[in-house]
DNA sequence: ATGTTTCCACCTAGGTGAAAACTT
DNA sequence: AAGTTTTCACCTAGGTGGAAACAT
């Protein structure tokens, strides 16, 4: 099961972390959102390549809508099914990484990453801090984009790059237990026994 | 007692917490270094106004030795004397702010405040942290450099503000009990009894 | 019924001064 | 004797899922 690694315009751009979004991917990945707003867990995290060192970048996330389904989780076939269909789309937010904009090398840089951590996901549509406003029970598909400043007038360069791993549905609570499992299993802040003696299978 | 306020090249900076900080200049201001890096308390923090709406500037802070001298306390006068002449400097840092570059708007933002909390003191002269280098039982002065990012060639222009009330000295283990209540009562992580029904006098 | 909000105990992460051990 | 390093209990700050209350 070989994969391509995405390259467009010279850029490369790997999805960090991509075993365990695959593992949610295959249970059916599912983000909570809260009024205030929630981390994603996983975090989309990617290692860049192929920018120009000393040319500055802008690295973004926005969240798109899959399709134009509402979905219900149906809890004997553990399955999400078609449930009618999409509310009225919000006024899409883009996410900017705190550290932009900075020189491709600095994104570059050995060993570091480039984390979306701090993004966070609500359903308040008169959210004010800037959170990604989503609606519950939608399917979703983040999407990175590298932006270059370009030092003339003419328009910055825009390449983006998607992975299908990271697509979720949005929930207020869990539906899927072994998604609630794996959460607390993976995420540091999430309480579990991760460290007692007991099994998890 | 009206003071001055600060305008160079057109840009006001406004120390903020100057009577905090004028309450720690009265006892002798100690910061603590470690090996690993401290924070000071009270951090710089500063309001800034007059810059350049649309220009991008660098907000920098670095920390120079007041004399050529080093100090003792005396505890029996409650009072720091000269003991001796000073070590030799260590090459120069600056701490560059996290949010920058950004632009005159975003720096001025209404009620923010340009904040150097994050910046740490060391005396460990091989720091790979990017802390600032300091020796102990010295004198030291911090200033704020605001540097505008011109676009063409010729060099930014540097605008550096001192606040004499910030000067301090430092300590790897406080000296004073007083600045040592002071810290306690004002640092939120500083331990203490500051919400009991305990009156420190 | 089904989905949302609020609250909370339980975590991680990391900033404090105090005390003890260590150094010179 | 004087100053430094290490360790630690005690904080703040904030990210979790779960339970109960709430809404429709």
């Amino acid at each position: 099961s070989t994969h391509d690694t995405p390259v467009k315009n010279g850029i490369c751009v790997q999805l960090n972390g991509q075993q365990l979004w695959r593992t949610f991917y295959d249970l059916g990945t599912e983000m909570i959102i809260t009024k205030v707003g929630r981390r994603m867990f996983p975090a989309i995290r990617a290692k860049v390549k192929g920018l120009k060192s000393n040319r500055k970048y802008i690295m973004a996330l926005d969240i798109e809508a899959v399709d134009d389904n509402r979905y219900r989780y149906v809890y004997h076939s553990s399955k999400w099914m078609v449930a009618g269909t999409a509310d009225n789309p919000v006024p899409p937010r883009v996410y900017i990484h705190p550290e932009s904009p900075q020189t491709g090398d600095s994104w570059m840089r050995q060993n570091s990453l480039v984390s979306f951590d701090k993004l966070k996901l609500t359903n308040n549509e008169n959210d004010t801090h800037g959170h990604m406003i989503l609606h519950s029970m939608h399917k979703y598909q983040p999407r990175i984009h590298v932006i270059e400043q370009r030092i003339d007038t003419e328009a910055p360069g825009v390449t983006t790059f998607v992975f299908p791993e990271t697509q979720f549905i949005t929930v207020t609570a869990y539906q899927n237990q072994q998604i609630t499992r794996l959460k607390i299993d993976r995420n540091p802040f999430a309480k579990g026994f991760r460290n007692s003696g007991r099994n998890n299978k």
